[in-house]
DNA sequence: ACGCGTGCCTGTTGGC
DNA sequence: TGCCAACAGGCACGCG
């Protein structure tokens, strides 16, 4: 299931096929599936082009703009350095090629689309196809471009959804407005702050209006990591534990980068590679199985509302 | 107002 | 072997 450096890599793997190409048509498959006020069809007249992707929380961002030149698109994907605490929107084209930094999310006007944002929930995918390939079962949105090859949004399950970004939709998008902060660009003092209410520890990591990007995954993994037991309240736990959550949380999530992210069944990357994360696991999905730290089984019940693994010994109150 | 439980959706899995 | 219930998951929504 796509979660931050699921959605991380598809960006990065996504730039390279797309960028510097115009949007010519943007066909709905499943009604569901397009949201926001933007209707597909207005999208589609503009022809938009690619100036690269990006990522907000799990939201998978395609940067768009409306005239000015764009540098050569490499054919191959580059190499990117995996940056520290801060740079994660590392893809975006310019007339000198690609460069780091957060482009503008918000137009001239308050209708001028500026991004389209792709959620893939749990099943969804991007993949580029060459000129004329006919949809797949569980294709739900086309976008062609103007070299005639299409992005296909594949989504088994239908929970996901796209929309276009424009200041109007980002003012009125309930869930942009309270989106968290990015962990990857957070101080441990920052991240210990927010995670100062006596709900359970996991259920704030969960939550995008807290910290952005985290998913059921990282949660597990990263509670493992720092020792912390997902069930006990956050405000209970000592700000030098929370910070070390997030110390935790930050190695995982880059090293989870590094490797691609997780591929746990449907989750490819936009080359339609798997990740290779899953084989670091902890806890997520070991239930019953032994901690490969101190070899006692592991637990697991509800947490949030989740399914949770933990280790008894290794993770404490 | 906040936090929890439920529904959405469908492919896969496990039990009988 | 075949069938079906349970399960997975993030988020919107309704309720207390």
């Amino acid at each position: 299931m796509p979660e931050l450096p699921e959605v991380e890599t598809v960006a990065r793997t996504l730039a390279p096929q797309i960028g510097g190409r115009r949007i010519v048509a943007v066909e709905v498959l499943n009604a569901g599936t397009w949201q926001g006020l933007v209707p597909a069809a207005e999208v589609a007249g503009q022809r938009l082009l690619v100036a690269g992707t990006g990522r907000r929380g799990k939201l998978l961002l395609v940067h768009l703009v409306r005239e000015g030149e764009v540098g050569p698109v490499p054919q191959e994907e580059r190499e990117l350095p995996v940056p520290g605490n801060a740079g994660l929107w590392p893809l975006h084209y310019t007339a000198q090629g690609i460069r780091s930094g957060r482009p503008a999310l918000c137009g001239q006007t308050p209708r001028e689309v500026t991004a389209l944002a792709f959620h893939l929930r749990m099943t969804g995918r991007l993949f580029v196809y060459p000129e004329g390939t006919a949809p797949e079962k569980h294709t739900r949105l086309i976008l062609t471009l103007d070299d005639g090859r299409r992005v296909f949004f594949d989504d088994a399950r239908k929970f996901g959804q796209a929309r276009a970004l424009c200041a109007e939709e980002l003012n009125v998008w309930e869930f942009w407005r309270k989106l968290g902060p990015e962990p990857l660009e957070m101080t441990d003092e920052e991240f210990a702050g927010r995670l100062s209410s006596r709900r359970a520890v996991k259920a704030l990591l969960l939550d995008q209006s807290v910290v952005a990007g985290v998913g059921n995954i990282y949660a597990d993994e990263s509670l493992f990591r720092a020792g912390v037991r997902p069930d006990v309240p956050a405000a209970s736990l000592s700000e030098e534990r929370r910070m070390r959550l997030h110390r935790a949380l930050v190695d995982i999530l880059l090293t989870s980068i590094r490797e691609c992210g997780s591929s746990i069944r449907d989750y490819r990357t936009a080359k339609g590679d798997v990740g290779a994360f899953q084989n670091r696991f902890f806890v997520y999905g070991r239930s019953g199985e032994r901690c490969h730290v101190c070899g006692r089984k592991l637990a697991s019940a509800p947490v949030a509302g989740r399914s949770t693994v933990w280790c008894p010994h290794c993770q404490k109150a």
